[in-house]
DNA sequence: TATTTCATTTAGTAATTACTAAACAAACAT
DNA sequence: ATGTTTGTTTAGTAATTACTAAATGAAATA
């Protein structure tokens, strides 16, 4: 059986979709991006809508966000008045970059929540056998989350997650 | 500013939706969770239909899934025809058993329709700069996926996530 | 200044997802 | 069996989210 490259692309484009909304991305998202991993040239905003199928106002507004996650960069020619798109071939340096926009998120709000939640709770102190019992609970989970804070830091920080890196992590697991 | 207790679970419980919202879950999973977190007693679907304000039937779908996710835990009294459901509270575990939900998901399909792409690319080889580049790239994000899994299927294999690991794998990132 | 060429915003629609109310099924008690 | 008490499924609705088409804005050129 053999393929044409374009089928082969398009292919490969649905599964990016696809893995963008299990993570709750918009499909047009993963779309985007496939078509732009898969282009040698820079693409104009045009030229992504017309191999996506989506609208120019679409992918305006998606390939925005995208570039705020630092999975694509804008970049222009001069001579030129268009932007161009390229796709972020360092997925480690993607994942930094997603972890750091989150920082300032939603997510990041509601963890916060979860501290005040615990401050409250001090502050209404009373000896009381539920009271000590919601006040554990909530702390373990406070706890939780400082856990998982600081292991993103940590991958922010660092300037690569190579290979070296994830090997590493998987010597000490082990 | 003093509050009840009553209000500082609501609170809390809010918070939990918000953050099952920003992981894509529905926010009234998040509720559901956050209701039997707090309570010290195991809870059934009335009970915790009560307390979050969903129909018997949405909490009775939602709160299988997350007994699959391994957040809560299923139990019965014997004498009593009520399930009874109480929260994880061991969220390495958790994580670890979301992993291990995760593997046989729509999120490995659309990973393996990667894998596929590149076989195809491989069964319509061409002499071709085209052919080349995209090829290059596919193999690129199929690696990255794959030392994703490895990570993954390492956490898996913890019988504890606790502190002590997280504080090992911040040493070696350092 | 008027015109062209692009990107962005807006207002509305389509599609999806979360949820409800009510019917159903299963297990038990009488 | 018959009626109760529970959990599940289903069919429909509400709410949300992704998207489109068209208007607007901005920047450059003529």
């Amino acid at each position: 059986m053999t393929q044409s490259l374009n089928k082969i692309k398009k292919d490969f484009t649905e599964g990016l979709s696809q893995i963008s909304r299990f993570w709750g991305f918009p499909k047009g998202m993963g779309a985007i991006f496939a078509v732009l991993y898969l282009s040698p040239a820079a693409l104009s905003l045009d030229e992504i809508a017309e191999q996506t199928g989506l609208t120019k106002g679409a992918v305006s507004t998606e390939v925005r966000t995208l570039a705020r996650m630092g999975l694509v960069h804008r970049s222009s020619k001069l001579g030129d008045r268009k932007d161009y798109y390229t796709a972020e071939t360092d997925f480690y340096a993607a994942i930094r970059s997603i972890l750091q926009e989150r920082q300032n998120s939603e997510f990041d709000r509601a963890v916060r929540s979860v501290k005040e939640t615990l401050t409250a709770l001090e502050e209404n102190w009373v000896e009381d056998e539920e009271w000590n019992f919601v006040y554990e609970r909530v702390k373990a989970l406070q706890e939780f989350f400082d856990a998982i804070d600081s292991l993103a830091k940590a991958v922010i920080r660092l300037e690569s997650l190579g290979l070296s890196n994830v090997t590493k992590i998987l010597s000490v697991l082990k």
